[in-house]
DNA sequence: TATGAATGAGAGTTCATTCAT
DNA sequence: CATGAATGAACTCTCATTCAT
């Protein structure tokens, strides 16, 4: 074998079993999923997972973090990428529902808010992941607005973060049917709202 | 017999199952709750359960239209009540984040998304809920502001869907240790952002 | 209530259960056979059918002896109301044949041979039962006979006994549909056949 | 791997399983027979049984009519092996009488009768299989005497499978204690009863 | 005496995990 | 390395039996 499958950027089997579990995950949800048929989906042997992974917590911890990195990663991209926080937040809205249309089955997973499946470390680890992206939004806030910004940058990014999910959500359970406007139309209404408010008078 | 179980404001024996295995459910998650766990958190026999509920699905099913149900007469309540958005949103807001304090279990269940889980019946009652709650919001917007208002106020709705349920969820994961703000004030700085948005210059 | 249950000769409590469990048997088979359902047929709670029997194993004896008792009696009847070994045969096949019709359910159960069912109590209650019913048919063949008879009286027993099991089976499985020959055409036919034999040559 | 399990004749572990549990049948009856102690009786795991039968049901329905077809297949080539009527059926009862001294756990659960137990397919195909049993008989009789037979070969088959049926079950219920008879003996008596008849005359 | 809600021992079944090949 | 037949711990669910009413 002249090109190992540990060299190539091209999907490892490690990848192949990750990827595989968040498709089942997707489709059958958490009690649902058995090993069997994770490795029917990646097309490899029941032991073999074993070979991966140490346990089915083990992989469903990885499959997660694996799928959480990835639309966090895009989430930052997006926010850095922006000139100003307009353009940061319809980036990230944006890149957040084309990701809810292109990886609709790591979507899916991630929009099911595992925190609290799994072991105890998964959980910690979501919650710290959780924070870091809200620190993360916070700042890209920060470095837009400056230190004078008269609202609190933490609970403002708590507010876009939740519209953010929200209206991913929304993006992944309407089959597509339903949809009247366009993901950019979708955001750029949303980020009018989060930049400009509902207004306070009637 | 005077004062029958089915007459008093104290749980009856199907009430109190479905409080159990709410309860056991926001403590384990969804796959490590066993049926008999509920029964000892019950403090009833095994089989006892099954001559309220046909089966774990059942259970799980009626428990979570039980948990959805009473936090969206919550929301319901409170958007009703408003004299104004402002009033409506504020009071939706925090009496979600006091949810979150005194019926934390049920709410930890809600936030936990089970859409998805169960049968495929439950997924789509909990969709059809989800459609009710955004335009009951959209609504309620609609109500204060007239016909005139210039947002659309479905992606309105949903940013503060959002918004509530994201803030519900860091309501629930803090572990109390890390608030520095009380309900009240992180409510009216949210609805503050929703109202007045981040301002769109520099 | 003046004529109470247990003094008059119609059905008392007792018998009434002993009649359902009967018609359940034959209906349900003895696994699916549920004390719930015994007792919805007898039409009285369950807990009633414990007032009159200790157990379940207790209740299925006692319904199988008194199944078999029935079906003994009526041959004995025949048996000895016969005139002659012809007479008596006929009496007792056609009595049998009749009773499958009259008593379906009771022959449903009896023909499925519960030897070896339940408890080693009743398998050595039946097992008793057989051979007394094997010699009485001996001694009935004796008896019109006398002692002369070239034959073993024993195995002529079995060869009827097992005829009559075997055609009042047939007449128990058959719906009816398939049946050309009344009973009585039957029973003349079959005892004939015992009675002349199938003949030695070709 | 030189002999493989599927290639040579030695059980392989489907037929294993079947036939730990007709053993289990036959020792405790249908009711009691567990599926652990099916597996234990075949020195394998509990899961095992279910690598090769998808339920309990599915089990003894194919455990039922492998000894069915056996006990068929027996009588079958007796039928057919003989020359003419005596000895064709002399041979079919000698060779029911020996199997159930050569394989007594499947003649037990044979004579059971096992006709209404379990779902219903296993009913029919019992029943079916049943009529295939009266059909041969009769044709053996009809392949031997000639269309001019007197008697009605149907009733005439169902008098011998009774006998048949009859004299077995004595052979099985009698532990052996009581048999003054040998096979051979009881074979020819029967036979000759068959064939000769009891007479008519007194 | 009659009842049926409550019970829990015990059965069938599943499936994560192992290990001989 | 890769595999999947074998396994048994652990689960859901059933139902005979009890007992307060």
């Amino acid at each position: 074998m002249i090109n190992s499958a540990k060299t190539g950027s091209f999907p490892d089997k490690r990848t192949q079993i990750l990827e595989a579990t968040v498709i089942v995950l997707a489709a059958k949800g958490f009690e649902a999923t058995k090993i069997a048929e994770i490795a029917r989906e990646a097309g490899i042997g029941k032991g073999t997972v074993y070979e991966y992974f140490s346990s089915k917590e083990d992989l469903f911890e990885q499959a997660i973090q694996h799928a959480t990195k990835m639309h966090a990663q895009m989430l930052t991209n997006a926010l850095e990428a922006g000139e100003n926080l307009e353009d940061s937040l319809e980036r990230a809205l944006m890149a957040s529902l084309v990701f809810c249309e292109t990886s609709r089955p790591t979507a899916q997973v991630l929009l099911n808010n595992p925190v609290g499946r799994g072991g105890a470390s998964l959980g910690d680890w979501l919650l710290g992941f959780r924070r870091q992206m809200v620190d993360m939004i916070a700042k890209t806030i920060r470095r837009h607005r400056g230190p004078d910004f008269p609202r609190d940058p933490e609970i403002a990014a708590n507010v876009f973060l939740g519209a953010l999910n929200n209206l991913s959500l929304a993006q992944i359970l309407d089959d597509g049917t339903t949809r009247i406007r366009s993901l950019k139309a979708t955001t750029k209404e949303a980020v009018a709202i989060i930049l400009e408010g509902l207004g306070r008078e009637a």
